[in-house]
DNA sequence: CACAATTCCATTGCGCACAATAGATTCGTG
DNA sequence: CACGAATCTATTGTGCGCAATGGAATTGTG
């Protein structure tokens, strides 16, 4: 099997990533429903969990790899919903700084066995999840971003 | 590394598969700008290339695994621009045929050179492309997909 | 201090994804 | 044959992704 000009998309690379994603995003909508958020919300809770303190819009897009048009309505939806506070940076006016509310907080508990939950269902062992988590990074490396 | 109750971004799964799914989509976006296409839609092309004759809304589906609220409008737009004809079966009035016009089939040879292109691009040998694409197919399975 | 370039976020427009629902057609069973 | 169940596509509504654009604020340079 020498990479045919005419692959079947059985044989392509692509659309399992795109399937698996995709099944991925929905088992994660399955777990996050009971608390009314989305996965790309959930992402973005994580990354402003993780930093332990205010992000700007820009800092969370370096982060997710996403930009303001994505991220500015995705926002807009977790102030929304109480989980966190937007403001303008007093330093820089441009910026605006997203920081986690005390509801937002509470949520981390919530959600605290997603993680598990999932690898469980992905029914992957964790040496199989780490190696094709690396491969994934490697990918994303040569396609050209962080 | 136990699978903490915490994982952190950089330590998820689901962050790398969703970001490498997203890098190439665009990278697809970038090499199918000149003909007009997006990704899904090139994954519907091809799948209907495959099958060498009309398929339903609803074979599509299995194969591609989206349903009909994504493939409806999809499909409109590729028969705007003269890719496919959709026409309801005569056998059975419930399904719509969707089949390949001749401009649709000039465009299998204008993409020939993407899947190619896309190898190059992700810069992998072709035995880590084919251990990635199987462990994802793994993945998928597990989550209740074909 | 001007002022052009840059940075940063928001907006717009388009195209997916998918849940939920609706509506038409066909099938299965008595 | 009748008719309820099942099948199949279309529609609606919500939420991403992202390119392109715009406007406000800041920075760098002379």
């Amino acid at each position: 099997m020498a990479t045919p000009a005419q692959l079947s998309i059985d044989d392509m690379l692509c659309f399992p990533l795109y399937a698996a994603t995709r099944a991925v995003t929905r088992t994660y909508a399955d777990l996050l429903a009971e608390v009314g958020m989305t996965y790309p919300q959930y992402l973005t809770m994580t990354a402003l969990w993780e930093a332990g303190g205010p992000l700007s819009v820009g800092e969370l897009g370096e982060r997710l790899l996403l930009d303001s048009g994505t991220l500015t309505p995705l926002l807009k939806r977790l102030e929304a919903a109480g989980h966190v506070v937007r403001r303008r940076d007093t330093e820089d006016e441009r910026r605006v700084l997203v920081e986690v509310t005390e509801a937002g907080d509470r949520l981390r508990e919530q959600v605290s066995e997603v993680p598990r939950q999932l690898f469980d269902a992905m029914g992957l062992s964790l040496a199989e999840l780490v190696e094709l988590r690396e491969r994934l990074r490697g990918l994303l490396a040569n396609l050209g971003q962080t």
